[in-house]
DNA sequence: GCTTTAAAAAGTAAGCT
DNA sequence: AGCTTACTTTGAAAAGC
């Protein structure tokens, strides 16, 4: 029944890195004059990159941060060229990062407007609070997401670690909501 | 008496006086509020299951009830929004929110949607508007309901816009900032859902 | 629980012209 | 009345309070 098929775009991928050594952040702050390093109020030196457009937070344990990548391979692609850069600007990392992704946030649209009121009332762990946010909170098992849905068919979907997951998610939800009947076509 | 709450926990009398004082405060934000006893009842009851699955530990007792009453509130339909009860237990409305989602989640609980209908009487009597105007507030809004130009939209707005609108027709010099401040929202947002129900309704 | 990062959805809010 | 900017919600990691 689905008139089109969900368009999904990944918006922000979060991945997480070791170098597994520590490193000087003070040293990172002298060298590179771009990136903003306020220990007293966060533990994380934020290193950004224009190219993809990401911002990388570094710990004096080595451990890292990258968010604002659109997909998972642009993630990875930030990490390593975080540490090429740092390499290249004279500090001393021995081991190439190990990357890990830890979540993914994706916006798609769904063929047709949604009954929120009633789906908030038949779909299981659920909550729609219109006073408090327009958009209907739904949280799946499988895959493990929570999708913010919107009367306008629109979504967000986030807490997947895997771009798979989130078509999965989105197919999930689109064909739940068609058995239910909650889905308004034409207009 | 109170012990049985939760026998198998060993610790009884911290969770007596956890419970004496979420109560006293109950009270206290019953006649604050104007609320009856079965909506203090039902706050207490909340609460007491969130006492038991250990919801409250690290938490603020006093937001955790602020929370429970207003699930209580939602619960059987007594208007009294977010802010009137972040107000009258001196809680950021922010944690008060946070709390009840909370309470939501771990407790599993349904609550109906605000219904904006609920909210017309109190920003009507607020305002000091005629019985007249509610009337045709209440039919403008039971039309705009289901044209499903409601959904995601905040019920009190969806309210003070219908009372505007009704205003408007009944001839009552009544300005969009009268109507607005009773309702706790903006000018702008009045505007906003007037534009909604002028296009659907044709008005 | 908080602090910082990024990004989308739609609604509401506040400041300025 | 607009326009801009900003805040609400969701998820996850990092180190430390």
């Amino acid at each position: 029944m689905p008139q089109t098929k969900p368009m999904v775009s990944i918006e922000n991928v979060v991945a997480s890195a070791t170098v597994n050594q520590t490193v000087n952040l003070n040293l990172i702050t002298q060298i590179f004059p771009d990136v903003e390093y306020h220990p007293d109020q966060f533990p994380g030196l934020v290193f950004r990159l224009k190219a993809p457009k990401t911002a990388t937070l570094i710990f004096s344990s080595g451990k890292m941060v990258c968010t604002g990548a659109k997909s998972e391979e642009q993630a990875i692609k930030a990490v390593r060229n975080v540490v090429q850069k740092l390499r290249k600007g004279g500090i001393p990392i021995e081991n190439d990062p190990i990357i890990e992704i830890q979540n993914i946030v994706a916006s798609a649209s769904l063929g047709g407007k949604i009954h929120l009121e009633l789906a908030a009332r038949i779909l299981p762990r659920s909550m729609y609070e219109p006073e408090q946010f327009p958009g209907l909170i739904h949280r799946m098992l499988d895959p493990k997401t929570v999708i913010l849905l919107f009367a306008s068919g629109k979504l967000v979907c986030t807490g997947a670690k895997k771009e798979t997951e989130v078509y999965r998610a989105v197919t999930n939800l689109h064909t739940l909501l068609e058995e239910k009947n909650l889905m308004i076509y034409e207009s | 008496r109170l012990r049985t709450w939760d026998s198998r926990s060993q610790v009884h009398e911290p969770v007596d006086r956890n419970f004496r004082q979420a109560f006293s405060e109950l009270d206290r934000l019953k006649d604050k509020l104007a609320v009856g006893d079965a909506v203090i009842e039902k706050a207490a009851y909340v609460y007491r299951k969130a006492l038991e699955k250990g919801l409250v530990r690290g938490r603020s007792i006093s937001a955790l009830v602020a929370a429970a009453l207003y699930a209580a509130c939602r619960d059987t339909e007594t208007p009294r929004t977010l802010k009137d009860v972040a107000n009258a237990s001196n809680i950021k409305k922010k944690d008060v929110a946070r709390c009840y989602r909370l309470l939501i989640r771990e407790l599993d609980l349904k609550m109906p949607v605000v219904d904006p209908v609920k909210c017309v009487a109190r920003i009507a009597s607020k305002a000091g508007l005629t019985e007249k105007t509610k009337r045709k507030a209440l039919e403008i809004l039971k039309k705009a309901e289901e044209g499903k130009i409601s959904a995601g939209k905040d019920p009190m707005g969806l309210a003070a816009a219908a009372l505007y609108v009704a205003c408007v027709m009944n001839g009552e010099n009544k300005t969009q900032k009268d109507v607005a401040e009773a309702a706790g929202v903006t000018e702008v947002t009045i505007r906003n859902r007037y534009k909604g129900l002028k296009t659907h309704l044709k008005l």
